[in-house]
DNA sequence: TGTTCTTGTGACTTCACCTCACATGAGACG
DNA sequence: CGTCTCATGTGAGGTGAAGTCACAAGAACA
């Protein structure tokens, strides 16, 4: 691949809009300079090239055959670059790039997002699964989905769209329809990895204390951990809407039922204008999060 | 035709280099400019574009999807360009555009140019016509021949290549052989409009007079004025290079010969390096023009 | 002949772009 | 692990390319 040699490319524009409009004046104006400008530029060009690209009298320039073809290539090159550039630009508005809690995407998020295709059939949402705290700096994303205290400040907006509820959870079988804290006796604890300190938490904001388990069990994943206690593993702390859907069905049994946390699930949006797929995002959000049963 | 909307042209110039040799550094080198000049370029790229290029860590940066899909179009676009102003000056540099004295090219260069086509095959020479000082602001040529005693300065470079005869001459059949002046007794006299005073001058240079003529006739052109002497009309006065075939062949004669004018025949460049095609003519002017034979 | 329209251009000005120097962050290598 | 290197990010500040302004020039039209 060799060096490329090319004139200035300011002048080249120049260029190509006198070309287009036949005038120095009316091409000054569509690039918002004055005709002094324009003919500089071009003059700059003729030296830069070697060509003439202009002739004929002052009141009434014409290109030259080499300007001629030098005018219908920068044309097509300027052309092209905008039809890319828009396309580019329609393709990402189309597209909506979420930046999700693993688990919440699969348990609350994805199987609601076909209301929001039906209402925005022209719009791709691609999640992508993170934990770690929202930063549009590093990463990319139209928009971030987490559960937490307090979103730091990034010069975008924040919303806290739905309140969080945790409590234990256990397949009913084990449960076996023993009312409060005993119901989990004897039963192994399960945890998460990076939220190992849920169940001091859970403790501190009901003043309940389970009974002592005879085995503790760690989990890379809130979501590994739930399929366990579906299985009947042991007694997992979950966040009320990860597991509402498996209490409705009689997978999962919360006999101690759920307490709200100080942490909640936030929208969080990049700085800046939102774009209108991040818009929609929210607005439809919002009207989804408003329907969802809250807790006993 | 609407408005052109493309970001800032360096700045694509500068992604474009990028995308092409993978490292800020390396296109830094190639435009010329430092690393950081590169980096700015890019980065206003993408808020000008309104979406990311590049990703990825700093020492391994890589194009997004958008941006190699811009680097594809930008490539292809300047290739284009690049494309056309190689054509055109190629074009450009294959043909010499001359500005020559009509009768000159007719009665000297035209018959002669055979050989320089045979010496330079991929040239084309082009001539124009044109009496004119050579006046290269106004009119692009790449070489002028011009017949004067001085050439202005304009800059260029300005060669007397061929020493000019002038004398009278008439078919050979009015002069009947008889010597000297007296040979143009009775015999109309022919002028050429632009240059009237050119008789006078003879004169002037000789010492001689010709005979009262009868009449007076005017042409347009020197050469309109030559055929009518080949034809009888009269005698004419004319440089010895434009009659000098008609007299070896006995069209016309020439009874007191050809005196040297204090104008020569100038071959005129135009100002800065002259092209390739240029010198290569100038060359082969000199060479055919030391070859020339000089009137007794 | 004067008026208007358009481009060319000398002199001056300014801000876009560049450079410099340092910071940052990720590998690589003892 | 600490340190070295390599590539890019970035704040501060300098400068020349490119623009502005005002006037000149040349052609057309009335």
């Amino acid at each position: 691949m060799t060096k490329r040699s090319l004139p200035p490319l300011t002048a080249l524009r120049a260029f190509e809009a006198f070309a287009r409009l036949g005038r120095m004046t009316t091409a000054a104006d569509e690039l918002c300079v004055t005709h002094g400008a324009v003919s500089r530029q071009i003059r700059s060009l003729e030296l830069s090239v070697g060509l003439p690209l202009t002739e004929g009298p002052r009141h009434r320039l014409k290109l030259t055959d080499a300007g001629e073809r030098l005018a219908a290539s920068l044309s097509g090159a300027f052309d092209r670059v905008e039809r890319t550039l828009a396309d580019l630009r329609s393709a990402d508005a189309a597209e909506l790039h979420l930046s999700c809690l693993g688990t919440f995407a699969m348990r609350w998020l994805i199987p609601r997002l076909g209301t929001f295709h039906d209402q925005h059939p022209g719009l791709r949402v691609r999640v992508t699964e993170s934990f770690a705290p929202a930063d549009f700096a590093r990463e990319r994303y139209d928009a971030a989905i987490r559960l937490t205290e307090h979103v730091p400040a990034h010069g975008g907006e924040a919303i806290a769209f739905l309140d969080n509820f945790h409590g234990p959870v256990a397949a009913p079988q084990l449960v076996n329809g023993r009312p409060g804290v005993k119901a989990f006796a004897g039963l192994p604890r399960l945890h998460t990895r990076p939220h190992l300190q849920a169940w001091a938490e859970w403790e501190r904001h009901t003043g309940l204390s389970l009974p002592e388990a005879p085995q503790n069990r760690e989990f890379e994943h809130l979501f590994y951990m739930l399929e366990a206690a579906v299985a009947g593993l042991g007694v997992g702390l979950s966040p009320f809407v990860y597991v509402a859907a498996d209490i409705e069905a009689g997978r999962l049994a919360a006999p101690v039922g759920f307490v709200r946390t100080p942490a909640q699930f936030y929208l969080i949006l990049p700085p800046g204008p939102a774009k209108p797929a991040a818009a929609a995002f929210r607005d439809w959000l919002l009207d989804e999060a408003g329907s969802v049963p809250v807790p006993s």
